[in-house]
DNA sequence: TTGACATATCGTGACATCACGATATATACT
DNA sequence: AGTATATATCGTGATGTCACGATATGTCAA
């Protein structure tokens, strides 16, 4: 009956926190669609608010999210700014839920 | 410079948000932590609040979450209650999280 | 039946998230 | 310089999440 039960470690906490923190930020549905689109290609922030049904500067936020876990990076190319997947695990996560739903990585 | 672009289909907005759901329910360090115990033995109500440090109806309150999103049920004997993992993405998800995290399962 | 234990639910207040409109910055074009 | 375009940031109000205390249910044991 009593198995010995140890409250987490502070390093554990530290390692579930971020974790936590990274999956808060991907529980949205545009910011999901916006890591589908960027896996595959790269894009402008306008097209991912138009691929969103979004307005920019909406896409703009998300994208900072985004970017803040460390997700993406932004490139500058004149007057546009192009956005790129720089986490390797962002691809596996996703292909984890597209398995479970009809989303994710879209694997032809 | 201009690719065809949609807004997402009604379908699409539908796997997303569910998506997003599971992945927000995910979201919590403490709900990790539970999942990371139960994909390894069943618990009851009061171990995994022991195990994590708060108060059992706290931890009710979570499991009643994880639940709701298909991830646990639960297995009554007497008057306890175990817990087991129902989902079978659930292990794969957690794994994926602790590649790039120290936490999720740990594959020892 | 009464009391003790395990779990679940409810109401509440603190705090975070979200999208919006307005505004700011930065770059290109003329 | 002046204007238009592309992104980014800020302030705000609505809504959601969280943990707490109090309370309810359900089960065993005496």
């Amino acid at each position: 009956m009593s198995r010995t039960i140890e409250p987490p470690t502070e390093q554990e906490m530290i390692a579930l926190e971020g974790a936590a923190d990274c999956l808060r930020t991907l529980a949205h549905p545009m910011r999901l669609r916006i890591l589908q689109m960027l896996l595959k290609d790269r894009f402008r922030v306008g097209e991912l608010a138009e691929a969103c049904g979004i307005a920019p500067h909406v896409a703009s936020e998300h994208l900072r999210l985004l970017q803040r876990c460390g997700f993406l990076k932004p490139l500058r190319e004149g007057r546009n700014t192009y956005y790129q997947v720089i986490d390797t695990h962002v691809e596996s996560l996703l292909a984890c839920l597209g398995q479970r739903f009809d989303c994710g990585c879209p694997t032809p």
